[in-house]
DNA sequence: GTGTTTCGAAACTCAAGCGTATCGAATACG
DNA sequence: CGTATTCGATACGCTTGAGTTTCGAAACAC
């Protein structure tokens, strides 16, 4: 630390508060020991505050000026998580299956991606809220996106006129979820045709 | 507690040592206390010996006296749970791919069970004993079952030729835990025909 | 310079939980 | 009966971590 890098934005309206300004960086290492923190411990309960501090040199009031409790925090740093969609090019159903087939994929294989996955499933009862914000912020966009994608399809003829939009989602996401975790999760995501072959595969189903 | 529970095996051999004789069924509520609590709170670090011991209406001295940590006494209890994989009935390979699809389903939607997988997939890295023996003892034969199931299905061409195995099983298992996992999990197990559908729609595929 | 606020570090209080030890009562054997 | 062992209950020492407080130093505004 060399130079300051304290800084505020100071907009017209906020006379900028005396003393020492909070400083930027701090904030961005405690986000991100925080998440590399999730992605390596799984459990919420594992990850402590001291830790986080450690991580992010960092003294434990500089974390507890910032946010109330070990919940807060989580909730900042999990919503800096959340990857946009990308655009459909819109062309063939299947294209666009296999662009969302390579998100998953890459989310599935990122450690810190799929930390958000076990909290939203596991930790239901024992966070309420992060695991309702996690839902909306990043959970239903995508269940949204797919099942458009996927009634898409069978309204251009593309798939099935009687798929189940629900079991064809679970295909899509189990899948490419299960597969990640039973056949080695990082190696996974260097075959690049990976997500062609599962779209297809389950276009085309395993019968003869 | 009205009568007297107490027993040993008694084997010619073993000469029955002296003293009161440990209780059957503290034993037993022990295991199902820790089950039941393994259900409710999925980390392992939040399952507490106290809590246990409170649950099974037990002194902790009782259950140290048992196990000397908690892993093992988590290794005895996870392991009276795996239940045995059905007889297939050998007839169709479709058949027996529903007859997989609901023991699945089933366990899938057993919190006991579904804590199983959890644990497995989560913890590698800090049970590493416990998991290892999840997995010999649950999950591999499993896996196995239904990759035999797979090629036999390929060498009878019920299945496509040209079947990736992995990408297969992942389908059907994953699947059936994603659809579980987000369409209510309760209900899924009610409706009896839903592991004929999954089957069904994976056999047939989701193209027109 | 003075005043204000933040910084990292360290100490603190408090609670939870592990594993052990001790207690009187209960249950077996002989 | 006496002896041995387990029973549930309770207390203990110990570690971990949350959240607070204090401290001297640093970074700003004036």
């Amino acid at each position: 630390m060399t130079t300051t890098d304290e800084f505020q934005a100071a907009g017209a309206q906020t006379p900028r508060p005396a003393g020492r300004p909070r400083s930027a960086r701090a904030e961005k290492a405690i986000i991100d020991a925080t998440l590399d923190l999730v992605g390596e411990s799984i459990g919420l309960s594992e990850l402590s505050i001291e830790a986080i501090a450690a991580r992010a040199g960092v003294g434990k009031t500089t974390i507890y000026r910032r946010w109330s409790n070990k919940e807060d925090l989580l909730v900042d740093a999990l919503s800096t998580l959340k990857t946009p969609l990308p655009p459909l090019a819109g062309v063939s159903v299947r294209d666009d299956l296999i662009v969302y087939a390579r998100v998953l994929l890459r989310d599935a294989c990122d450690a810190r991606n799929r930390c958000v996955m076990n909290i939203a499933m596991n930790e239901a009862e024992r966070h309420p809220r992060l695991v309702e914000r996690i839902h909306r912020a990043t959970i239903e966009p995508r269940r949204a996106a797919i099942a458009a994608l996927l009634r898409r399809g069978v309204a251009t003829g593309e798939l099935r006129a009687d798929l189940d939009v629900p079991i064809a989602m679970a295909n899509l996401v189990g899948t490419v979820m299960w597969y990640v975790r039973t056949e080695g999760g990082g190696e996974a995501a260097g075959s690049s045709d990976l997500a062609e072959r599962i779209v297809d595969h389950l276009l085309a189903g395993l019968g003869a």
